[in-house]
DNA sequence: TAGCACATGTAATAAGTTACATGATTTT
DNA sequence: AAAATCATGTAACTTATTACATGTGCTA
């Protein structure tokens, strides 16, 4: 009913999927998006508090005001019944993704006009982080099967993680393909 | 000499790639932007036009004026020495590549707020989207295969049209181990 | 003559990061 | 006593998109 100026920021509803597991500061926020959401999303404090006080004026939210671990300042945010629903209509919606950027990519379609090495390096240095990558989203995925087993939210957190894996075995092929062709282009 | 205040302005640089070839107008940018880099890579002309200006400014390009098809108005800009050694620094330089926000990978996160059946529509569409990807890229990389064989920059155009190949068929991969985990739910 | 492709540019808006400003509490 | 961590917030800046404003020339 009330005037909905909202464009189609995605911030919200990151903030609305972390909220729905119980209330947050906007501290504790940007930490528990370091600790799940990380690898494949990142927020602001700059973003983060301003976008928690809109949530409330649009009804999403409430504040819970709280003394933090002593006597410091901190305000919990619980999702209003709103909130839950803008949630569930947002998760139904399909995932539009936008072109990304790819430095890499741009970098090697100008690569005739530099050292065939240097780009080469470029491919290796590229390797590496995805096998770096790779290890480490194997780990996460180790460490949450074991914690979280049994949990509703499992299969959804082993499937962003699986997301990582495949996409990093799949580039580390194509890094082997490069290295290939760099070989032939001596 | 002059102080640069430059920031990390790839835009600049995508444009410089591209000028690399040739000059051009904003107008010609634009749409070879679509014709090449577009899987990866793209530019307004909010941007581009501004930005053409910024870099005569700063001595990477100049002007050349120029009718284009009948009488109408078209600015053609050429590199000069410090455009093709701008270039030429930036492209052995290690690409740096931001964690990418993935609306998908949001989602499915907090999966378990919403209907099984939802999130397995939206998994369903992404392998659909990746598929038609994937066919798109290999008509790309026969096409230009054909077309411009034995020309230096060949070797490098490949590389990144099978890049996306790669990550399609990677993530396509992933789509499907992610239907078996929603079978597995009922 | 209407519509489209060519062609350049600006203004408004959006979205986000970084740096700044402030202060309490806990740990070393 | 210093340093790290907890905690909130704002201001300045950057980057980019979209819509607007304007006009030419070709084609159906």
């Amino acid at each position: 009913m009330s005037a909905e100026k909202s464009g189609k920021t995605t911030t919200v509803e990151a903030m609305l999927g972390l909220l729905s597991g119980g209330p947050l500061s906007g501290y504790e926020i940007k930490k528990r998006i370091g600790e799940s959401i990380g690898n494949f999303w990142s927020e602001s404090f700059g973003q983060i508090y301003p976008t928690l006080k809109r949530m409330v004026a649009e009804g999403l939210a409430k504040v819970e005001d709280d003394q933090g671990t002593g006597g410091r300042e901190r305000k919990r945010y619980r999702l209003t019944d709103a909130g839950r629903n803008r949630l569930g209509e947002w998760l139904t919606l399909p995932a539009m993704d936008q072109v990304p950027r790819n430095e890499l990519l741009l970098k090697l379609f100008f690569g005739n006009r530099a050292e065939r090495d240097d780009m080469k390096k470029l491919v290796e240095t590229k390797k590496a982080e995805l096998s770096a990558d790779l290890k480490r989203f194997e780990a996460i995925e180790a460490r949450i099967a074991a914690t979280y087993a049994g949990h509703p939210g499992l299969p959804y957190w082993l499937m962003t993680v699986r997301y990582g894996k495949a996409e990093a075995v799949g580039l580390i092929a194509w890094c082997d393909d490069c290295l290939g062709t760099f070989k032939e282009m001596l």
